[in-house]
DNA sequence: ATAGGTTTTGTCAAGCTTTTGTACAT
DNA sequence: ATGTACAAAAGCTTGACAAAACCTAT
């Protein structure tokens, strides 16, 4: 924080070689520079806007109008940051989620490659992208967002998530069937499940949102997969298809997960318990293990699932 | 949006050597020039209206009227401004040629983020790295490239790929076990082989360009991998270590590859042998089958690989 | 407590140079000092005391107001007494190490990821990163690792550095171009002086290791960076290229860094002296100030520097 | 191409306040 | 040693100004 010291006009112009002045009008005029101010009323400049000063200079240079480069600094500087010493992970978060809430979607991209350059997609998955989907539906819930950025945001994460996701049915492990039944509209988290599950090596089948139990069951029946995972994000999801649910099980090896997946549901239905959460949902399936509040269906684990 | 800035008229006239008044007549006359204006009515070109100043220049230097120089601009911007109709992946090896030559890093991370939006990493790499390293092998050799323009493409490759190799270990597939040979420093080729094996279900350990033949016959012991791939890009990479390689391939399942690799050497080494090309040496030990020209060695084949 | 000697305003005035009235004055005004009285009431000043003059003389050397600059002294102060190496940091160099050693690269990344989130990248390369590749040279020097674990840590670092790299040629302060000089491999910690130099606000352009110096000269000549950096991990990577370094350092701003890094080898090479250690190499460079025992050699600054 | 008017942008000045090193009286 | 005083240096605001750059219209 009190890192680098702030700077008084004369030597921020000493440094920059601009006159104090001047660096007055930029602030008046443009907005370049937001000082704080001592007590008595000194500006008092940061290393941000010292590093504003330089990016204005370096547009002048190329022959940009005072008020085009002042413009361009201010916008670089807001998406650039690149001297940010904020670990990387929560920049990366926070950077998205300002993207995403305006709209801006090459920003949001610009966030997102950053990311998964600095680190994995497994810690992507869990520490930026299901906070930011768990914030997002608490904040809709609020009325903080609006159905707009919601929608927006929704279909840039699936975006990049489709692309995150491209391949992963091959290979040669075991295959799993993702789908959501009737109705059930929330398929990010059933998208980030079937990456953690990739990520173990498994190979996936994805149907995706609102999808006919008796397609599912068709599916099934052709490609054999080794777990067919259900995911509601209420248990209405569940509970409104509970007789087809309960026949699918008979045939298939039935998982139901997410926010709507509960003990009674999974025992109504016949299907085994994962968590609600993806990435715990992963690591049990990938474990073959259901969840313990499952145990009673315990039993059926063996009948039903294939070595790879 | 904002990225590079709107021009005045002066500075406009400066870089393209056409006087104001000229560009305020084009404007007016044909309407080759599309400037918005400030609040107090100055005239801000974009970087398109420079382009078509541009391509004005060409067709007068053509020897066109300038009524008809400016209506070919104006078609030829239009066409240009709708989609770039080059297919994704040319375009993308252009871009990345082009960004990687200027020593411009962040230009060919650009393109190699618009490349994984559009397809696939196998894609990118046949259609794109791949050729583009070969490219670079023989213009390399013809002098049309220097060794920092190579080292510098080789370095920013060389973390692209290992960003895409992580997590490549995972999961539950057969495990491969990859190395250079001593004094062999292109590891690229072996990063792509890994990748690939990868894509196909493997599991990949990584050691790298310039391996003791000895510590990998060591780690090959603890590991007890599927498969140990040696890659060179010369024959004297395995040549010169014909006696080692020769143990190593009595105690683990060796198989080499890369330029260096031919049939003569695979024999003499008593390795089985893959393809020159990474990709297709991929598919060749995912199938478990040497190359034809080590058909010789074929009885080795089934002793040598542990069911994964 | 009063073991290592506590001393009078006169002689702190006298070693300081700093006037009996301004000590007291910044004392009174910004709590600065904190001396103990004697019984008849002379103020008694600690080491302590000392060294936070010695800070707050340091920041208003860079244009510093007295009341910043002893703002920050006394912030620096008590982070310095305040212990250093948090919990996440040990325990995360420990699971890399742990991860490392083990081959298993999931569990590294997983580790770094961790560190990640909750540390900046400066910490990461201070606390983690530096210690573990220091560690590694003393460890393969004692025969504790083998090359292949070696090989294996350097490939899975490698990769996450230039994943952390990327973009780092981006923006508008001065250039670096930095590489390792022929047959020199070891350019881990060439990566991290450029990441530090980075967090300073350079732009980087990166060779790597092994690189010719012809090619060297020619890219800097097109480049024309602000600074040249090589890096050797023992005397010879510069000894046997003295001459060329020599031929080097008198057309472009040269510096040499590493382990291979000393005041003779500067010297003989022409060349400017930097730290071994990465990061104290940055802090030197972005100060533009020469290493001490390079001071023989330090009228050729400023010729060799351009501004910025 | 020129004339006559406007906008943009860097600089300056006047009058007053804050900050900071030093001096002095107690 | 303390507390107060003081003055130089540095800063603030408001307002104005002029050169450069640009406009339209002829």
């Amino acid at each position: 924080m009190a890192a680098s010291g702030h700077l008084r006009i004369g030597e921020l112009s000493r440094r920059t070689e601009v006159s104090r002045e001047l660096l007055r009008a930029w602030e008046r005029r443009y907005g370049l520079l937001r000082p704080t101010r001592s007590e008595g009323g000194f500006r008092l400049y940061s290393p941000e806007d010292e590093r504003r000063i330089k990016l204005m200079q370096a547009h002048l240079e190329r022959g940009l109008s005072a008020a085009e480069a002042a413009r361009l600094a201010l916008a670089e500087d807001a998406e650039a940051a690149s001297v940010d010493t904020a670990p990387p992970l929560q920049r990366g978060a926070r950077d998205l989620r300002a993207a995403l809430d305006a709209l801006d979607e090459s920003a949001a991209h610009a966030a997102i490659d950053r990311l998964l350059a600095e680190v994995s997609v497994a810690s992507v998955l869990r520490e930026v992208i299901l906070p930011y989907l768990r914030a997002l539906g608490e904040r809709w819930a609020g009325g903080e967002v609006t159905v707009g950025q919601e929608h927006f945001a929704s279909n840039v994460l699936r975006g990049r998530l489709l692309g995150l996701a491209r391949g992963w049915d091959q290979g040669v492990g075991p295959r799993a069937l993702l789908a959501c039944p009737p109705r059930e509209l929330h398929d990010l988290g059933l998208i980030v499940f079937g990456l953690a599950l990739r990520g173990r090596g498994w190979r996936i089948t994805f149907l995706g949102a609102d999808t006919p139990l008796d397609t599912l069951a068709a599916t099934a029946g052709s490609l054999q997969p080794d777990a067919v995972v259900l995911t509601a994000s209420t248990p209405e999801g569940f509970a409104s298809n509970r007789d087809a649910i309960r026949r699918l099980a008979r045939t298939v090896p039935l998982w139901i997960a997410g926010g709507g997946a509960t003990s009674e549901t999974a025992q109504e239905a016949g299907a085994q318990l994962l968590d609600a959460d993806p990435l715990g949902a992963a690591d049990r399936l990938a474990a073959r293990a259901p969840h313990p509040a499952d145990a009673r269906l315990s039993h059926r684990r063996g009948p039903l699932l294939r070595p790879p």
